[in-house]
DNA sequence: CTCACTACCTTGCTTTACAAGTTATTAAAT
DNA sequence: ATTTAATAACTTGTAAAGCAAGGTAGTGAG
């Protein structure tokens, strides 16, 4: 998957996971992973999750783990579910718009093409 | 629509345009905005039509207009042809994936959720 | 003791998008 | 004749987004 597609887009991606449940960072990114987002790494999440929790859109609290460092759990707000339905409607939008653009013809019989 | 959602994206979309049908960059503007992507201004066209003849993907020649000023007109080479095949699988996997973390439970039946 | 995995963080760079401007042509309205 | 509006292309400066490449540190297996 190329990377430069992603902008603004994950931003909205992690947050609703958050808001499914309670994460930490490294989990995140596994995650994201799991969902065949496979470019994003520790340089793009991060960042985006400090920005998230001093726009007030989730909490972070430390917890110690018993396989490694301590984690850091991160909750949505209520700010953060009203953000995230924001962004839910935006990417509606977008993804409307760009699959009609790319919409494909019916090409095995293009005399009863669908409208 | 939010503006910062589009990086990346809308390079495809100007490109698909433009395999459509041949189009100078004022009409492109038109034709986005009446797929509900309001934010796409001069500003981000003209630099990006302007880096895809940079990378080959398209040509432009003037045309004189009985309108206005001379138009560009933009026609899609076969190396932008590949390029956009390319988009359009990337575009696919972010599509399928960004859905699938939004995906809505089925609430009205928890118990015959599908798999 | 080293290696691998877990876990968080930062710096520096590139790419992307866009607001706000400029210039110029045509046609309609004043 | 002059202003206005629509058409059409372009540039500058700025902000935001993403990421590679680094660093630090805890845990457990070999």
């Amino acid at each position: 998957m190329k990377s430069q597609m992603l902008k603004g887009i994950l931003e909205g991606c992690i947050l609703k996971l958050i808001e499914k449940e309670t994460l930490y960072g490294y989990d995140i990114i596994v995650r994201l992973k799991e969902f065949n987002l496979s470019m994003v790494s520790e340089g793009s999440i991060y960042p985006l999750l400090h920005k998230l929790q001093k726009a007030g859109y989730i909490t972070g609290r430390r917890v110690k783990s018993a396989e490694g460092p301590m984690r850091k759990y991160y909750k949505i707000t209520d700010e953060g579910k009203n953000y995230l339905d924001e962004f839910q409607l935006h990417w509606r939008e977008l993804d409307g718009a760009v699959n009609q653009i790319f919409e494909e013809e019916y090409d095995d019989n293009p005399a009863q093409k669908r409208i």
